[in-house]
DNA sequence: GTCTATAGTTGGATAGAC
DNA sequence: GTCTATCCAACTATAGAC
């Protein structure tokens, strides 16, 4: 890996670990093992390589989810894939932290990754319960934006949970517990 | 209002706007109008006052919480009250923030009240929930414990969502969803 | 109690040599 | 491309006067 590329992966783990504010320059030469001159010439500054860890990250999330909404099944199926796959849960969702970094939010370039990543999930959990809906797996009564919310907010709240417990026991919760209130909106088949 | 409350109030709104990691204690003197010399009169530094001010903030969420969780009405009428009360949503909130401050998990003295209000919001609605789980309110299958972390990681995930998007839509969507799919564990009245 | 002076460290970046 | 030298501001705190 040439030092470019270790400076952008080493800025995308101090960025989940510290945020933007509590990551300098120097902790990222240090971490990825080069020297100020080849950080400053690859990339203008600080906010510069903080862009270019965002967007990987960002589309690191996406592809990631991606695989379990475009899989075959049901909708809960894949909604249930969906929340119930591997998480780093006590590090947190690395793009959903970021929103409480006011330095990224009120930096227009840095914050559209931030932006669009969970608008991006939201919509796609939308299409895939409406499909669901569609196909009758669902409660016709459901609404498929607002549950997606639902569903979304699930997941960046049991991040919090879990990392306040210091325990991944509440966000399993969390999970569960939508999980079980979703199950009662699956019609019973026809018997 | 003297000196040290002053620090304390400044100190309360720089950690829910900028953070521990992003609040120096010039930052905080500038605020509350007090000097350096004032501040290291009543506090043996940063840390010391970010503890008395996360403290009051924490102290402060209970008592608003219980105010919804004390109210007569069923569990649900509860519930909703407290998902629906006015909130500075764009804000978020400002105990849950600080589990993205790696100096405030770090040190057990900050860490513990951070802890300690998101566990007793679990704890509380999970009282609730059970008492209407036993008053036939609520369907006999739903686990009190297990919806509790789900409504509480409803608000902190909606805070999230909500400052991705710099809108309380998503928010008010993700409290909506998981109102409806609620609803529909309400047993039917018996006609 | 509050003020000013001081101090060592880190942050974020630039300049120019190699 | 990478290195070293240099820079100024900010961070966090201490010391001592008033």
């Amino acid at each position: 890996m040439n030092s470019e590329e270790r400076l952008i992966e080493s800025t995308r783990e101090l960025l989940w670990e510290r945020g933007y504010i509590g990551t300098s320059p120097t902790a990222i030469q240090h971490r990825a093992k080069a020297g100020q001159g080849s950080m400053y010439h690859h990339f203008t500054g600080k906010s510069d390589l903080a862009l270019a860890a965002i967007r990987r990250t960002a589309d690191e999330m996406r592809a990631k989810a991606e695989e379990q909404f475009a899989a075959p099944g049901t909708a809960m199926e894949r909604v249930t894939a969906y929340l119930r796959r591997e998480r780093d849960v006590l590090k947190g969702c690395p793009i959903g932290r970021l929103t409480q970094d006011p330095d990224v939010m009120a930096d227009p370039a840095l914050r559209a990754p931030v932006d669009e990543t969970l608008a991006w999930v939201r919509a796609r959990l939308a299409e895939v319960l409406a499909e669901g809906r569609e196909r009758g797996e669902l409660d016709a009564g459901l609404d498929p934006q607002e549950t997606a919310a639902t569903i979304a907010a699930i997941l960046q709240g049991g991040y919090v949970l879990a990392r306040a417990a210091d325990s991944v026991e509440p966000f399993d919760q969390a999970v569960t517990g939508v999980l079980g209130l979703l199950t009662a909106c699956v019609p019973a088949p026809r018997t």
